[in-house]
Formats: C-alpha cells, structure tokens, sequence
DNA sequence: TCCCAGCGGTTCATTTATTGAACCGGTTCT
DNA sequence: AGAACCGGTTCAATAAATGAACCGCTGGGA
C-alpha cells in the first residue's frame, strides 16, 4: 500500500531511535529518510521527532501521530477483509495475543475448527503475559487477547469472561511445589492467597513455561499450578489434577477482549464470537 | 497532505462519475489519472469502481473504502488539532450543521463567545435540514449538528436535548399563515397535529427561509412559527410571539449531536461542550 | 441503421520528483 | 583533542508520475 510508505518509515524511525539506523533497516539512505521525515512534519505542521544528539526520539506529537497511524492501519486492514467477504471470498487474518494457558488445547481445536468453515482465513498466535497482551492489543498489533487475570483493564472492551479455579496438578500430594514467574495471573491469585494465609509459597523451580511445569512433576515429586483450560479433560499418565479449594485461592477469570470502540475485521470479529459461544458452554458444563 | 492525495483522486472521481470529468476538476490527464485509480486498486486489491459504458461508479467496495477514507482524514484533523492544542495554540476548525432557527440569535451569540476566549479557532457554518444535517455528520463533512426533530437517529448521537415549542408569531390574532417546507421539523410538527385535530393547514405562503417568514407577517396580516431558540428575547417592533398550546401541538426536541463513537477535535468538542451548557440553561430558564 | 461522441484503457517520450554520495556542523564518549 | 555518530544540506543521477496520441467499446441520435 503505497500512500502508507511514509507511515512504515516513521515506524521504523521510531523502532531504530535513529534515522541512519532506521535508514539501514530499510535499505534506503538516511539523506533520502531524513527528507521524507521532514516533509512530511512539514505537511503536518508540526515536528514529530525530537532532535538529540544521539539521535531521534518521538515528541508528544509523535506519540498521538503514530497512535492514530496504527489505528488508521488496522481500520484498512479491516475495510479489505470488509471487502474480501462481500467478494465472496471468506479472506482474513486473525492475530491473537494469549497466555500460554490457551496454547495445548483450547486454541488449536478453536483455530482448526474455525479453518475448518473459512479456509482462507490465517492466524497468528503470540504468547503474551497479562501486560504484554494488553500493550499488544492498543498498538493495534494483535485482534483478540485472551489473559488469565488482566492487569489493567483501560482500553480493554472484555468480550467474554469465565471464571476458572487453579489447579493442583500432582504427582503425589507431597509439599514441593513448582510455580510460574511473577508476571502470570496463577502466580498473582497464588501470591495473594498466600499473603492472606499463613503459608508461604517456596517453589523450587520457578519457570515461565506452564508447559515445562506440567512436565516437571514426572521427574520429581512436585505439585504444579494450571487453569482447567490449559489441561487435558482426560488426565495423562501418571498425572492428577484437583481443583484448589475456592477457600484458599480466589477463583480467576479468563477474559477474552480486544481494544474498546475498535471494529474488527470480519474474520476477527467471527473468531471472536465463536470464542465466546465455546467459553459459555464451558461456564455451563465444564466437562469440555 | 501527500499522502492523501490518491484518496482526493478517489473521491473527485466519485463526484464527477467519470473519470475524464474528473481529470477537469483536478487539472491533470485523464490518462494520468486513471492510472492512478488503476494503481490503487492493484495495491488495495479489488477494484473500487464500476466500470460503465458512460462513466465509472462505486462499487460496494468502493463505498466501504470511501467511508474509511473519510473517518480517516477526520481523525487526522483531529490528531492535527490536538497536536496544536499541546503546542499552545488552541487552533482548530469547528463546521456546524444547523436548522435556520439557530442563525439569527444562537448560533452568532456562542461563536463570538467561543471566539473572544479561542481567537485561533475558525468556525464553519451550514444550514442544512434535518435529514442534510445528519448526512453531514456521517459523511464527516460537519463535526456537529444542532437540528429540530431530527427524522433518523442511526449514527447520531446525541450531545444534548433541549424542549422547544412552537411558537406563533403573529401581527394580528387572524387565520392567514405561512409555513415552512415539508423538511423543516417545525412543519412536521405542525402536520402531526393538523392530522389529529380537525383544523387543517392552508398556508398562504410557503418557504425555506425563517428569516423571510419573520419579516413577511410585517407586510401581510399573517402568522408565521418559530421555536424559541430562533426568536429575539425581546419581540420586535409590531411583532406578537406566543406559545402554542402543547394540546394542540406536541412539543419538539431541539438536539445537537455528532457522529456516533467519533472523537471529536479539540476544538469542537470543546464548543460542543459549550453549547450542550448554554442549552442546558435554557431548560431551566428559558430567558435567555 | 449507421455513425459519432464519449467513455475507460494503453503506449511511449517527456517532465517531475525522489534518491544517493559526499559533505557540513554539532555533540558525546574515549 | 580526536574519533565516532548524529541530523541536515547540496547536486548529479535515477526512478516515477505525467501528458499526448491512440485503441476498442458502448449508447444515443441523425
């Protein structure tokens, strides 16, 4: 798309902090960058780049400029898919930020079974903790995010939410526990359980993959946390899971949303919906 | 603005419905021109235009993109107007749709008003009738409308709802009047009450203007009507003004509104915010 | 019926705008 | 003090948009 060539430059400006930098990134000269820079700022009326030393860094005009260029992006995006539809064509892209929770088997049976209706559509799924999924969705970079425990909840239009209790999953029913890092929704509920309680969480491996923890308890006798929806419905080998007792952890949510006022492309705005129905149903009988 | 240029094209060409027309308007080659419009459908992906035997038109596609063009370039002023806000200077530009009532009295008063404490803040204004007023508004070609008994309220959303009954303006207590045309709220609410009862309308004169409605029952013994809004506090020379009874005919709604789901600019959001103020005084005290 | 005006689309020489290499003045870190 | 970067500027080289002429087509009027 052509007439967002200067858009991507200033991208790439603000990316690289530096005009040569950003110059090199995409293979033109910086003399050539730095005027299209300038005259667009001078179209615009204002600078949007400061001018240091070192280099360049976006001013509080920039800031708006580049909050409304995102939007702009993402609304064509969302016009073409409009477009593709009425042509017939069920085309799309579906970009989705999430926890790792979503990963084993409630996304990919979702995806599959929504590409099962629209061949043409096309995902992209980035693991995100609760703050980065957030951040990714008011950048206009992902569609959809679907977080255990939100942080903030300014900009974020919560589309669906079902409540889910933690989970022990255990080897035996011995002490040593293994427990994900700080920024998870897991760690948060458990954390302040523990700060309201007597016990003191002391993991002995703490790991940023729910997926290594779940391993890890076959090697050693160890417990584990998860959220229903990141485990099997039948349980695995060797492996038992049992609810947490409401009592001692407060039950989470499980909030899928995207950025508040924006307009989906058609197919983020089906995937979406089809998200919601399935969450329900679990509310309902969560026997999946 | 460079890279809105193709987008200026576009939207020439849909007024002109061909693209040779078009070229006329924008001084350039018809052959340069269709290149252009070529190319950009290449790069978006689908062809925007109908291709006619007589001319060109938009297609469904084209009419989703030319709706994305126009949220576009709104915003944009809006980016361009809170930069400027920022910098210090409280520029900006306010286009206001508006019925005739609010000319001679209202209108006038509160952009001086505005403009005494925002002198960098150009105003815009139109008269448009109700159904002009809300087309306006979503072709973002106003930022605010201030319309009676507006007919459709999709996409409207309201700033601020004032009463206003009709009132007759009169030189003498007799039969002869004049009426405004069928567009104006105020003969659509002369008509409803006209069906109810039994008296029946027989204006002597019919038209457009108020303002000549106004002067006319000078010349002639006649009444004319007006809502409140669009009367002097003080009755002019020879000029009877009284209420209708709201038996007779129900009372109408004056109501600003804008797009719904915009974001204004600064500086009409801040005038929007005046005038849903000064309204709101006249519920309460009708003197104005 | 035929014909021609008007349309969109294409081709190729020309003009315009964009680019790249070298250079300037400035600041920072060594 | 000097080397390393930085943004900004200049001027010739390059790439892109443009205009004039032409093609094939359709619909309305003679």
């Amino acid at each position: 798309m052509r007439h967002l060539q200067t858009f991507r430059l200033i991208e790439a400006v603000m990316r690289a902090g530096s005009i040569r930098k950003a110059a090199e990134d995409v293979n033109i000269t910086a003399s050539a960058l730095n005027r299209r820079i300038r005259r667009f700022e001078d179209e615009f009326g204002y600078e949007i780049f400061e001018r240091l030393p070192r280099g360049v860094r976006l001013n509080p005009a920039g800031e708006l400029l580049i909050q409304h260029i995102r939007s702009q992006v993402s609304d064509l995006v969302r016009v073409q898919s409009q477009v593709a539809d009425l042509a017939g064509v069920r085309r799309g892209h579906v970009s989705i930020a999430c926890s790792q929770a979503l990963l084993p088997y409630f996304l990919p049976a979702q995806i599959a079974a929504y590409r099962h209706e629209h061949p043409g559509v096309t995902f992209e799924v980035k693991v995100r903790d609760r703050e980065a999924a957030e951040r990714d969705l008011s950048t206009f970079s992902s569609d959809i995010a679907l977080v255990f425990e939100p942080v903030v909840l300014v900009d974020f239009e919560v589309l669906s939410s079902i409540p889910q209790q933690i989970q022990v999953v255990m080897d035996c029913l011995d002490c040593p526990h293994v427990l994900p890092t700080a920024e998870y929704g897991v760690r948060h509920l458990l954390d302040q359980a523990s700060r309201r309680g007597t016990r003191r969480l002391s993991p002995i491996v703490e790991a940023e993959s729910f997926d290594f923890m779940r391993h890890y308890v076959l090697h050693e006798n160890a417990v584990a946390f998860q959220i229903p929806i990141g485990l099997d419905a039948a349980p695995q080998h060797g492996l038992a899971i049992r609810p947490l007792s409401t009592r001692d952890v407060p039950v989470g949510h499980l909030l899928m949303g995207q950025v508040r006022g924006r307009t989906l492309p058609i197919a983020s705005a089906l995937f979406a919906r089809q998200l919601a129905q399935d969450l329900e149903k679990r509310v309902a009988g969560p026997a999946a």
